[in-house]
DNA sequence: TCGCGGCATTGATCTGGATCAACGACGCCG
DNA sequence: CGGCGTCGTTGATCCAGATCAATGCCGCGA
């Protein structure tokens, strides 16, 4: 976090600005995801330009930041918080396909409509890039474009783990495996610890790996009373991860 | 199908050879799958550079053309038969991720380690290419990566709405998504038709979609009892495309 | 032609997780 | 400070789909 002046918590939904404010006061140079995005493929000169052509945003939470079967307007660098992608049924059902965090870009496949509805966990910010323009840039960058498919392929990779899940594993294999991936994923940002943030609400974490809240609730009341995690505020401590190793049946 | 001769169907497993022979007799200019598939980026010139990477080769039923966490030597198009990817649980248990199509392109993420095993379904025909040497020839032409990421990003499509069904779609929702589904395939490569050929075993639906072979069978038998289906052999006829729309609740 | 092995179907029963129903714990606002 | 809305937990019951168990249906090889 750079010094700016935070914005006022007020603001009722998300809120345009210019790059030169916020986070990015010194630009993606200085941005604490860049290594972990797909930016890192970029060189100080193709920083700069592409800074011209990003514009910093704030989603509050629950704040849609783009709906499934929208025209694909722009293209999205999250640099805090959490965001769902989730896909519905028609009666209201629904999965949620993936959380993205920090270093995590959305619209990676480029398409011209969104596959999935994208909404902020909790507070939000993003670069946002208008995805014609950003597809220009793109177009005389292959070192970009490489970089972007491999996100796209490792995107993939989860989205195949996350079927093995939802088809083939117990509820408590799910929880397990859930946990573990959550650990994983916020290690590979540097948020290492036992302590996994949970930032999201049980009815969020059931609608991802495919159970009902109740059956979230339980199972992890289960594991801590058997000791293997415990549970905190927003999230939960891993006690014995070599057990639940054994749990998610890995 | 090209008038080559075809080739002993007593040979034990698969058959590597030139790509002289066979249905690319008249190479990749006369590929029947060429315009399904990522080679439709490119111009006669740069089809015949890509023939000389390329092998074709034969794989018969069960045959396995990679498995999941080897090394990826190999990147694969498939011009004929039917592919099955899957992941597997250490106890057995597997989700198959994936049915791959001629026009299908394995290998998509480029990465350098199969992230599934892919086993031939029935009689299965690939053009071949060493991955090193394939990432070499896209390295200059950024209009097939282009193409290849839009192929990566309709598969991470296919496998989003694939969670949506494991995850909250009922028995007979599953069973009725994946034959509309496979009769969408089908018909993108040409053979639409009102019978869906499904030269897969129940055992592999089932796998597929998250059920038991038991309830997969009998989810068929209660539709073609309605008239919304019939069983033919390797296939079903779509008898009401409507009805099968409201059942997948769409 | 017979017998065998690998699917697929069908029936009976069981159970993991869903559903239904309280209740508790906060945090917020009046 | 008290009432209310949201979220999470816990208990009781139910049921969709799994499991267990035959039986049927080829295709193939002896």
């Amino acid at each position: 976090m750079t010094g700016a002046a935070p914005l006022a918590a007020s603001r009722p939904v998300s809120v345009s600005q210019d790059c030169k404010r916020d986070t990015c006061t010194n630009g993606c140079q200085e941005c604490s995801v860049r290594l972990f995005s797909v930016c890192a493929a970029l060189d100080p000169a193709e920083l700069e330009e592409l800074e011209r052509i990003s514009r910093t945003r704030l989603f509050e939470p629950k704040a849609t930041l783009f709906e499934q079967g929208a025209l694909a307007g722009s293209v999205f660098n999250i640099t805090e918080g959490v965001v769902r992608l989730y896909k519905s049924l028609p009666d209201g059902r629904r999965q949620i396909v993936g959380f993205a965090l920090p270093g995590d870009f959305l619209g990676l496949a480029l398409m011209d409509r969104y596959g999935v509805t994208a909404e902020a966990v909790n507070r939000v910010r993003v670069c946002r890039f208008p995805r014609l323009t950003f597809l220009t840039y793109v177009d005389d960058k292959p070192h970009l474009m490489r970089r972007i498919h491999e996100f796209a392929g490792h995107e993939l990779s989860l989205a195949q783990d996350q079927m093995l899940l939802l088809g083939r594993r117990s509820s408590e294999e799910k929880v397990a495996a859930f946990l573990l991936n959550q650990q994983t994923r916020y290690a590979r940002i540097g948020t290492s610890s036992v302590t996994v943030p949970l930032p999201m609400s049980r009815q969020d974490i059931a609608d991802h790996i495919g159970l009902t809240i109740e059956t979230v609730s339980r199972t992890l009341t289960k594991m801590a009373r058997e000791k293997v995690i415990v549970i905190v505020p927003d999230g939960v401590r891993l006690l014995d991860a070599e057990r639940l190793d054994q749990l998610a049946a890995a």
